[in-house]
DNA sequence: GCTGGCACTCGGACAGGGCGAGTGCCAAAA
DNA sequence: TTTTGGCACTCGCCCTGTCCGAGTGCCAGC
């Protein structure tokens, strides 16, 4: 058990070196921090922190600078989650105030995010299985072919085009609608599933059965597709503050960025309530192992439809970047809320 | 007049520069090039080629470079439009076929892109004022709000909440609808304006007037607003690419990538046909001064219903790059038509 | 107009030396 | 037992000087 006062010398390396992006001495650590004891004294603590794990020397004689392990232990027991300034919060609202639709807020929110916090912004778009319906929607293209649009109450509309085995009558399809729609609308999409797999059989003709089945796959299909969990990035020109070494780290970090698969499952990883912060070789990805990513859930009600994050250096202001994550994920949610 | 044999000169310059991404020499021009004169004679001709402004050295002593002006010479004047490889070409099929919606069209036709030429890639979605109406719908969502949904023949879809003036019934609803959609359906959005002007005085309730009106400007704004050409980009981590120097040009190039008003002007003053080459500082974006954009209209008929291009160095392939965006957008045309 | 030769220029790589920040250790003080 | 001041030591960084070689421009000769 480290004693109060080298957890408070780990706070000030923290701080400085996320200040100032350089090894911090003991001499230099004294005199920006009343710690009310001698550089050698510092020292002492630090040889200490450092057999621990929670520091290091990037080379013999230098300063030190935190590890995954310090930084963690910083956040975890050391730092709380700053609240935002005034100004900080109307610019929330200034920004995410006046979204016109959904791709609107989505675009806006990370907008916002890298902005406040610097680095790289990455928001889902609500999920679907999460949602409940709105209305859905049968357009006829052509005798056998039909549209099927979906739109979730959170906003999302996705849409498939569907070809049919059989052309399919204009009354028909009025059925199948009004059927359809009387079935789902406001029920979880989660849901959707039993609520509509005896609907082919209601149908008398044969080959509107068929037609119906298809419609239905389809529409089964478009909610459980995995990759149609999407999602935003933006600020990736923050990238380049990652520090004077950022020419190295910037491309796999661009290359997961690229990755929508790694950056949803990033997201999935993260706690179901309450914010989660991924330091370093916490995220599984190699990439972003000289990354940490802070993310949290968000939605229209109590319960989160999808995640928002951002994903920056290691070296980060994690009480800054926590507070901002945090607002910008409630006001978000009250927008959702309210359309 | 340049000569025959300086153009010759140029283009080697410009093959082993792209190449080697090294200013190159007249000795090592000899030897790699077939161009039977001696390396004092290439000098001379260099030296020629340097006053006129087509190449440059970047310190004295050292090889030359092609200025931007050099590129675009040998991009009018000396280089072809590379075809793909078989394999290329087969690539293409199998990337873009099984797309599922315009979403993924898009995404998918992003990420070949990048791919094929390694460069960063953009495609713009097809713009709405080009396309035609394939159906208009408005759902309740509550007494007094509606969601108005477009869906184009290219499979675009757009949605907007319309707050209404006062209530507006069920059978006013569908009545609107009904007519909104005898107008406009098949016609071009770019038509739509005057098709529905005189809509609303066809109903006789004053509330329902306004609610139309409503409506109406709604639908307007949505096919306006500049700010709704949307767009996707992708292949960033190729900016990685750009040379030694790449940590000094990364920076404005992203904050460029990140500002769609920027990409979408680029594309915009891009040809209406055939492909657009804009080399360096021909860019008016300054931050695009050392990239090259090659962009080309894309459509499902014989019209251009958006573009696609990529952004590379000014030192990239032009020829393999230009193939790649010619056939890229060609085959996106062909998906578009079929769906 | 082309070629070979030659002197010249500069940037890049390399080595050596001084500087300074920071450390670890120790003996003395609290 | 903990803290402190002192001190020797270690390295990385920066600056400088030197060398090397690629590449050039010029010129006389073919």
């Amino acid at each position: 058990m480290l004693s109060e006062r080298r957890l408070e010398v780990l706070r000030a390396i923290v701080q400085d070196y996320v200040g100032t992006e350089e090894p911090v001495g003991s001499k230099a650590l004294t005199e920006r921090h009343k710690l009310g004891v001698s550089p050698a004294t510092v020292r002492n603590d630090m040889a200490v922190l450092e057999e621990e794990g929670y520091i290091a020397q990037p080379h013999t004689s230098a300063g030190r600078i935190p590890t995954d392990k310090g930084y963690r232990l910083f956040v975890d027991r050391l730092a709380g989650v700053k609240p935002l300034s005034t100004p900080e919060r109307r610019a929330i609202h200034n920004f995410l105030d006046g979204a016109v639709d959904l791709d609107d807020v989505v675009g806006r929110t990370v907008r916002l995010l890298a902005q406040l916090t610097r680095q790289v912004a990455v928001v889902q778009y609500p999920s679907l299985t999460r949602s409940t319906v709105r209305h859905v929607e049968l357009l006829s293209l052509a005798p056998a072919r039909l549209m099927l649009v979906l739109i979730t109450d959170t906003g999302r509309v996705e849409q498939r085009v569907v070809d049919c085995p059989a052309p399919f009558g204009e009354t028909s399809l009025a059925d199948l609608r009004a059927r359809l729609n009387s079935r789902v609308v406001g029920r979880r999409f989660a849901d959707v599933p039993q609520l509509v797999q005896d609907l082919p059989e209601s149908f008398e003709e044969v080959e509107d059965r068929a037609t119906v089945s298809t419609v239905l796959a389809t529409l089964l299909e478009t909610l459980v597709e995995e990759h149609e969990e999407r999602l935003m990035i933006g600020g990736t020109a923050n990238l380049t503050r990652f520090g004077h070494d950022f020419p190295l780290m910037i491309r796999p970090v661009l290359e997961a960025l690229e990755e929508q698969v790694v950056l949803l499952k990033l997201l999935g990883e993260a706690k179901e309530s309450g914010m989660t912060v991924r330091i370093g070789h916490e995220n599984a990805h190699e990439g972003l192992s000289s990354t940490s990513v802070v993310s949290v859930g968000y939605g229209s009600g109590g319960e989160a439809v999808a995640k928002l994050g951002v994903v920056g250096p290691t070296r980060m202001d994690y009480p800054g970047t926590m507070g901002a994550v945090r607002a910008v994920a409630r006001y978000v949610g009250q927008i959702l809320a309210e359309s």
